[in-house]
DNA sequence: TATGAATGAGGGTTCATTCAT
DNA sequence: TATGAATGAACCCTCATTCAT
């Protein structure tokens, strides 16, 4: 912006390492999720980025570091929920409805990022503190901030607030780990999963409640 | 014949046998869970099993059988939740309540062993099958029956049964990764978590229904 | 025959120990024959003689003793090549002809060993002098005495005899090793060679003389 | 282009890997004629090559690969035999006399490399085909049709034409293995032997034709 | 003497990483 | 900066041999 010819001669030589660094990274997500991380070599990755071996580190430390790229490309594509910020200002059902459709649409989106890192994330501690803190605390902030903000409006009944967070984020992280052990149903109805869940959530399964 | 104790341990062999069948496999579980999978090798597991690598060979077909062994072995400690059974016969609410109790005791327990099968299930497709109709399929079976008959009687609303199965289920896969995660609140309050669960699905967060 | 006694009571014990190590001897042969001896296991001969694998080590010292075992084998049957010390009476173009037969006739009997064994006679300098000395050397003696008495008889032309010995065994060991490499005139018309071979060794291919 | 000896030296870079890959080969060979194929290891023939393990990997798929590559290394180095083809010209006996020289002197040559060979090549199958195609079937193509020929000018007598063909190539494989073994005469009176074959093959042992 | 489980050295092979070109 | 061959540590697994029963 300052400098607009140092935008452009940036573009030149950076744009260029940016696009190979984007490509060298949906390769390797690529094949993460469909070889998983240890059967993955670098060699795959570069044939698959059409580069070589070498190249790839000079964009990467090392193997793992393409992971945590990875992970951090998962957590920019987060980077605003916006349907989920706007959802914020709806009624508490609509809410939940407009809340998980967008979780699960995310899901459905990264499912290959996501399996491709999950594994690893249960086993480096490193990374299961980065993938905690991007993927689940930030979310966890904000619903804990509405849960409590609901309940003081007495939208919703008073209930454990952080536990019951964990509930709800729980069963849509449970969800996507669902679908990947192959999960029939969920598989095919995927879609309408999230009316499902909010209305469990909010009305639960108690009769006596005329809807 | 001779030895009538015999029949019960069936030959000093074989008693030691087993016996070291179940110290490889608790090592390679332990190995495994700290390591993962691909880091744990196998003299990490002979050294801890106190045997020499080719042992473990004695026991297994290779590395992978172990966690195939170690699932088996998840299994069986699962044979017959007898308290999620009784459960089936109380009253509804009750039974959310002793059955998020049961599997979250379970889950504590075998902790371990799960961290150490999941993030392999989740690269290895014949390891997923067997995960998913083991340790899933089973339970999911039992709940929709239990759903659908207590929708019969009235006892909860109409719901979709197979989905929201899933949902529940969900949950509680969900709440033992984010654990693994190490997820602040769930560590410590992990008894409390079954109450807030059963409240949750039976009850929802309406607050329009004096409970 | 001193002792008939010990014959016999020697025979409880000692014939079913001979027997045993006959029977792993034989197993020994037919699985190195089949796999060759560095991818036969000790575990598949123990199999096949139908003992435990550390039984072979009541018998023999180690694998290669196996070896040694089976080509003591080999000598004891060549004991006494019988026809070939009967030809040596005949006429010399008979001779051949009969010898020729008795080698060709042995080495089909005994391919399978020979197959076993030789591979490693070319690779353990122990073995390969007792192949030499117990399967060729024997037998280019007594060719070389025939030679020169028949030489000096003037039934064949002086010619050099240690030499023209070697070409002929040569020639023998030389079809055994076309035979086991599948050649196929070789495999079909087995019978056929003595006599092919001893026209050739005797008449030569020189048109000249009228048979 | 710019480097006109590029064109032969095609880039230094090939060069150097043509050396190092007969640097390998030429180590394999000596190793496991010296040790025998399953004595050999990797590590040997890479320390006698001077290169690292993982390096032979670049240039052979396996341990075997090493091997199929020496046979064609043989094969190269038998591409053609002129002095054979030159003497198909020549009078009968001098054929043979011609012929015996170049395969007595050739096995001289690469009497390592056969020895390296050989006894894999009785144990696997594969290699046995291959081995028999180009080393024995070449051959044998050529004297087939050599000695028809030679038996309708009545330069030889009419005999069994395959038959005979697998009898001489015999003697020569022979000698070669008898030399393996260590037998004396041959060692030391190689270069004499071919005369004496061809004496043999030509004229016979029969004493009543005045050579 | 027979057994067969335990042993553990050994080796082929892989592959992340380096570095000369 | 891109390349891709070289590197060599690391590891799974085999299997001959031993030895307690």
């Amino acid at each position: 912006m300052s400098d607009p010819t140092g935008d452009q001669s940036m573009s030149r030589r950076d744009r260029l390492k940016r696009e190979r660094e984007a490509r060298i990274l949906d390769s390797a997500a690529a094949v993460f999720a469909s070889r998983g991380f240890h059967q993955a070599t670098i060699r795959d990755i570069a044939d698959l980025a059409d580069v070589a071996d070498g190249t790839i580190y000079n964009y990467f430390e090392n193997k793992l570091d393409l992971l945590v790229g990875i992970m951090a490309r998962i957590a920019e594509l987060e980077q605003l929920p916006r349907e989920l910020l706007d959802a914020l200002q709806g009624d508490a059902k609509e809410f939940f409805v407009v809340a998980f459709q967008e979780r699960m649409g995310r899901m459905e989106e990264s499912q290959e990022l996501l399996q491709a890192v999950l594994p690893e994330v249960f086993v480096n501690a490193e990374l299961r503190q980065q993938f905690y803190l991007q993927y689940v605390r930030r979310i966890s902030r904000l619903l804990e901030g509405y849960l409590q903000a609901q309940i003081e409006l007495g939208h919703i009944r008073p209930i454990d607030v952080p536990l019951t967070v964990r509930v709800v984020q729980a069963m849509i992280l449970g969800l996507l780990v669902l679908r990947i052990l192959g999960d029939e149903p969920l598989q095919s109805r995927w879609q309408e999963v999230p009316e499902v869940q909010a209305t469990l959530v909010f009305e639960g399964l108690r009769p006596d409640c005329w809807s």
